[in-house]
DNA sequence: CAGATCATGTAACTGGTTACATGATTCA
DNA sequence: TGAATCATGTAACCAGTTACATGATCTG
């Protein structure tokens, strides 16, 4: 499960609150594909249970407790072997190429508002992603390499934006010259 | 349901079983995220439920007989109101980044070898989506505009493992640098 | 006064994976 | 003889989404 180890590797850095963590997988994009409730609670009790984080409840007046999780010597123990675990390869889910395959079926003006629906929307998102990735509150950077591992994941993201970007445009300009 | 779509875009091109969509989900990085049967085969009972598709047995000799569907009129409705249903961006749930973020706990020789791993890997599936990709059996080329979406389509995939392939050499060589 | 923020959590659901089951035929 | 291909399907599970519930405090 990938979210456990995305939870473990956070909890190395600093110990953060289920809320915390929320919001760290709603703002970033890296974290991008859970930013909800359900599985990020239920996963904190997992990992409670399986003895790899530990929690420190902290009372307040007039809010609920907030509950701190830190890592165990055997979470660092977890996270350290799936550092060094075999990578695996990016899932891209690119549902608007397969509506792109049968668009054919569409008038030249259906489908380039619906490219250009495209484009507006990947520039979009590219710009918050490049804001977010950019955010230092969401990655650390204790030494010059780690400084150098997390700008190459702010640019591996935002480079997909922008390739994805010039990819439509490129199309728009040939689906154009056919046209004429 | 993006499934549900997906096959009745490949039913519009022609009739098609559970058996040679699931080969062709299994073949095309462009349908990647399913090549199971489970889902395959109730979506295609649902399709038949809800009066989008229809099926013809074909009885064989020796072998179970092959239920071919095609689209029926609503099928062919239903999958033109998606076409210009406005375009959902792309998904990346990629590990791979999250690992790195906290790779700095590994020795250089362990970081090197991750990466070298994954540029390894990343290759080798750039590779195989540049030949599924461009394998005619699996798209219809029936106008020069469709002709140029599929090939926009290809271009995307194989140009999405080049980048995360240069993107990769890149990082390896500053590393190497800061190591000097 | 309405809506956001802090902080916890649960219920019901959809989507997707892994593994199993059957059984004939072809190929190395 | 063992593996791959053709062709159907089911069971059990894991992962992820949406929506709900509570209740105080802060901000416009």
């Amino acid at each position: 499960m990938t979210l456990e180890y995305a939870i473990l590797g956070l909890l190395s850095w600093q110990p953060f609150s289920g809320y915390d963590l929320k919001r760290i997988f709603e703002d970033s994009p890296v974290y991008h594909w859970s930013g909800n409730n359900n599985q990020i609670y239920r996963t904190l009790v997992n990992l409670h249970n399986e003895g790899l984080v530990e929690r420190d409840i902290q009372q307040q007046e007039s809010l609920p407790a907030r509950k701190v999780y830190s890592l165990t010597p055997q979470g660092h123990n977890a996270l350290r072997h799936w550092l060094n675990s075999t990578p695996s390869l990016p899932l891209r889910k690119h549902e608007f190429l397969i509506q792109l395959g049968w668009a054919d079926q569409l008038s030249s003006a259906e489908l380039d508002s619906l490219l250009s629906n495209y484009e507006d929307e990947v520039f979009a998102l590219g710009l918050l992603v490049q804001a977010s990735v950019k955010n230092p509150q969401l990655h650390p950077a204790r030494t010059m390499r780690e400084n150098l591992l997390w700008d190459s994941i702010a640019e591996n993201w935002s480079g997909y934006y922008q390739y994805e970007l010039e990819w439509v445009r490129n199309l728009r300009r040939q689906l154009q010259t056919l046209e004429v």
